[in-house]
DNA sequence: TAATCAACTTGACATCGTGTCAATTGACAC
DNA sequence: GTGTCAATTGACACGATGTCAAGTTGATTA
């Protein structure tokens, strides 16, 4: 039974991922989340002491759920840099989608927030380190293009894979989920490997 | 003498540009930008009916001010297509530092005001349009790789040549304004023309 | 059975920024 | 002198976050 029971903190949580990429980040306010889950808007403050940490908690929580580590591990067997990079754009590129609404209110709240600035920051940082890896491989085959260092092509692949990028392209532009990955995956191809 | 006096609603604009740039678009208060003119908050309610009025406002004067049309009209200049293209890049690249507190926090209130929204597509789709010109142009002299449509072309230029993009790489990866006008000059190059 | 404790509730309140309203002042024009 | 216009002062409403105090409820424990 004691599956049954599932603490405030999660529904908590639950309730504000839920509530995020419903409307797309837009307009969750505290009093929204705590009437989704059935408490005062009060209690929510006994589980987190603000706004912003609720916020980053979600992070963490929807990424333990949807398993980015995982999915990310199945770059190891990529056979060669290319590969890797290819697979990269793929897993992360529709990781994007899931996580878009949660990513838009972080985002917004992190230009007047020093802590969820920092929590962000951390946060695309590691992905940058994924980017720099595959660069790094690529470097190591000696297919880098030999106009980059391996630093300025891992920043410009990592400011690629941002999600302002993929909301222009997908939101603004109108391209499919599909059309995203494969036009990042040539481009970045074109451009960095030689 | 008339020339000494300027009318409050430019000397407030001016207040405006200039505590956005200092300020990079964060934190600027209508109550600030009063106390800079030397008037009340109130007044200035006076001459703009809200903030967002206030902004846009703001925005066509810089770019009065600052001659964006003019610099644009130097594009017909160009004696092909990938001149235009470079020349784009250039005067485009290095006007957004100039504006770049303006489009901050225009950016910031677009997300919860419709209208600053509309606003913001309208700038946005000016430069679209040279950006669809120039790939037409492109086109025209078969020029244009044989991976793009026009469209999806003028969509990747564009995309590109966004404010985030270019706080990115300048801001969180430390890219110097140059570095930045060569790499997306010669990575849209290279990967625009055939 | 009674005391205790944690989670939660209600209601009130402070803070901050935007936007509104009413009454007033001072200068200039006719 | 009267009207008008730009600006002033002060008060206030609103929405959202966050705080505080006092009370309820239900389960555990002495």
């Amino acid at each position: 039974m004691s599956s049954e029971e599932i603490d405030t903190r999660t529904r908590i949580l639950d309730a504000a991922w839920r509530l995020l990429e419903q409307q797309q980040g837009q307009g969750v306010k505290m009093g929204d989340i705590a009437k989704a889950v059935g408490i005062s808007r009060q209690a929510v403050y006994l589980h987190f002491p603000n706004r912003t940490d609720l916020l980053i908690a979600t992070l963490s929580h929807v990424d333990e759920v949807k398993g980015l580590d995982k999915r990310l591990a199945q770059l190891e067997a990529a056979t060669n840099s290319t590969e890797m990079l290819r697979a990269c754009v793929e897993i992360w590129g529709n990781y994007i989608p899931e996580i878009y609404g949660m990513a838009k209110a972080m985002l917004q709240t992190r230009d007047t927030d020093e802590a969820m600035a920092a929590a962000w920051d951390s946060a695309m940082n590691c992905l940058r380190e994924v980017c720099q890896q595959i660069i790094e491989y690529l470097a190591s085959e000696n297919r880098l293009s030999s106009e980059w260092s391996v630093d300025q092509a891992t920043d410009f692949f990592w400011s690629q894979l941002s999600i302002t990028n993929w909301e222009t392209l997908t939101k603004d532009c109108g391209w499919s989920q599909q059309q995203y990955i494969e036009k990042m995956t040539s481009m970045l191809l074109k451009v960095l490997v030689s």
